[in-house]
DNA sequence: ACTATTTCCTGGATGC
DNA sequence: TGCATCCAGGAAATAG
């Protein structure tokens, strides 16, 4: 289940083998529900660019791409009538301004629960749910492969993926703070919302409320200004924890290397229901919030 | 305007 | 052993 950490060590393995590579063509699968951008725009943006740079927005990855002159494998006719489609597809949406062809644009992958970029040789065997192949013109090819299908890949003229949250490594405590006035819902719900924070998920917002002495059920908007700035102190040091050790491992995460992360190793209350608590030896409980198992200490937090 | 709940997905674990 | 059921959860959709 990639996280911030995740999504930045993945996006961080990704950056080191593509940037500087380009798209020579793309294949995408039949399945509807990991494309959130129509198909026909996707391989329109994608075929014929060159990747400049690959990082993280939240729990999204993304490869700016910038056009290179006269990719003889892509006809300008097929280009300007897939251009002419998108235009009216978006306009029909009223999804804002069209997604002409730039110079610059944007492929927005987010991994969802079970979602996976290779990069491998073109004849490498094609895993199972593979919903999309990007042929690079170094002769490898990047693929997405994802079971679950929660994942998503869009395209979007450069500088139109814009992502409401805040990054939780760069907010400060004077924006943070504020975020959690008058919001009656659980804070674990409030440190979930995307629109808030972005990149905090099940696993650190549980993580982070243990080490803040907070209990997820409780209202966000009851918890102390002190309790807040544990709490932010608390996110920013699990999270940069997190991304040194690569991740947490569970389930079937693992980076664009293959490896494994550490930080599951770490974790003192994700997952460890009736265990003891590492700090009182109380044993650690869990409850459903929003859906999401969430663990905590009932001595540690209040 | 908020907040809470439901829905989408498959594979692995569990139960009988 | 085999089959059914449950569970994981991010975010969009829907309901309240």
């Amino acid at each position: 289940m990639p996280e911030l950490p995740e999504v930045e060590t993945i996006a961080r393995g990704l950056a080191k083998r593509v940037t500087g590579d380009a798209i020579e063509s793309v294949w995408l699968g039949q399945k509807k529900e990991p494309l959130k951008s129509p198909a026909h725009e996707i391989a329109a943006v994608l075929e014929g660019a060159l990747i400049s740079r690959v990082h993280r927005m939240g729990k999204h990855i993304v490869l700016e791409l910038e056009r290179i002159a006269g990719p003889p494998n892509v006809k300008p006719p097929s280009r300007r009538k897939a251009a002419t489609v998108t235009t009216s597809a978006l306009a029909r949406r009223g999804a804002g301004p069209a997604l002409a062809p730039a110079d610059k644009a944007q492929f927005i992958v987010h991994l969802g629960m079970t979602g996976r970029l290779q990069v491998c040789e073109p004849e490498a065997e094609i895993a199972k749910h593979t919903h999309a192949i990007l042929k690079l013109q170094s002769g490898r090819e990047l693929r997405f492969v994802d079971p679950r299908r929660f994942g998503r890949l869009s395209v979007a003229a450069s500088g139109q993926f814009a992502t409401v949250g805040i990054e939780p490594l760069e907010i400060d405590l004077e924006t943070f703070i504020p975020l959690f006035r008058g919001r009656k819902t659980p804070i674990k719900s409030a440190l979930l919302n995307q629109k808030l924070l972005r990149g905090v998920g099940n696993i650190y917002a549980d993580e982070s409320l243990f080490r803040a002495g907070i209990r997820p059920r409780r209202q966000a908007a009851s918890v102390t200004r002190e309790r807040l700035e544990k709490l932010f102190v608390a996110i920013k040091d699990v999270l940069k924890e997190a991304i040194k050790l690569g991740g947490s491992s569970i389930s079937d995460y693992v980076d664009a290397d293959g490896e494994e992360g550490f930080f599951q190793l770490q974790h003192r209350v994700y997952g460890r229901e009736g265990e003891r608590c590492l700090a009182c030896k109380t044993q650690i409980k869990r409850v459903v919030i929003a859906g999401r198992s969430s663990h905590y200490c009932p001595k540690c937090q209040k």
